[in-house]
DNA sequence: AATATACTAGTAATAGTTATCATTAAGGAG
DNA sequence: CTCCTTAATGATAACTATTACTAGTATATT
């Protein structure tokens, strides 16, 4: 994996991040630094980076993928009027079933993804309002 | 919402799964039944079916959305080689944290997903043999 | 400096899903 | 049962997110 300067300015971006953006967002982000940067050089490199373990890939709900600076394991909460992503605490930590006792079956468990979903703070306030 | 064969045979196709169809997949098994059923259809039905609590709509990882006759809230596992999804047991249940609480907040939580991923025992055993 | 090749920009292609619209058929009223 | 309103359908186009392709460029190794 070479070093391209690419590569460096999405991570930096990526890493200003407290939310959860998708490629697009990233997208027009970068662009302010690299003019000429194309939208596929940003998904190849999400890409690259999530499977190297520097940031991670979010494959929640909805219709886009979304990517997290944190690649360590942690939970989200996803909206479901304004699409947001939110971090849980990350000593938040649930102690989940071995399903392959459970189930007597061999699998092998890479990971598990728990998200909470509904109205944040702000949509749910503004539905009140209506 | 009215009763059309189309809505009842793409209903008795799905039951008849153990599995977790896509869209596509149902499409072409319910076409066997009306041969001119059109995709659109089967996405409108599947969408109303869920809507209205028949069924459920999975919105897991991987990029199609998956179907499940039984909408009673349920783990799964998913197979990160052949995209199968696996039921876990109905009556293994989580206590799951109230995130509102640890994080002061006043979200809505409408529901939770809860996804294992890896390999199938399947895809486990035929990556032995390489 | 020369070289091998991973990476890029630009663009085309693909896949999944949703929207449109003229036509059909549920199902309630009379 | 017949008429009528309108929800639903089939056919197709449009859309969105993502991936593939390719000639040219830049990285990093020799
Ligand atoms: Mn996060
Ligand atoms: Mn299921
Ligand atoms: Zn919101
Ligand atoms: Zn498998």
């Amino acid at each position: 994996m070479r070093n391209t300067e690419q590569k460096s300015v999405i991570l930096e971006v990526l890493q200003t991040h407290k939310d959860h953006p998708t490629a697009d967002q990233l997208y027009s982000e970068v662009r302010e630094r690299l003019p000429k940067i194309s939208l596929g050089t940003v998904y190849r490199n999400l890409e690259k980076l999530s499977s190297s373990g520097v940031i991670m890939k979010l494959e929640l709900g909805g219709n886009q993928k979304r990517f997290d600076p944190n690649p360590m394991d942690h939970y989200h909460f996803r909206c479901i009027t304004c699409s947001s992503i939110e971090d849980l605490p990350q000593d938040l930590k649930v102690d989940l079933p071995d399903i392959n006792s459970e189930t007597r079956s061999n699998r092998v468990i890479l990971g598990t993804t728990l998200e909470y979903y509904g109205y944040c703070e702000e949509c749910a306030a503004n539905k009140i309002l209506n």
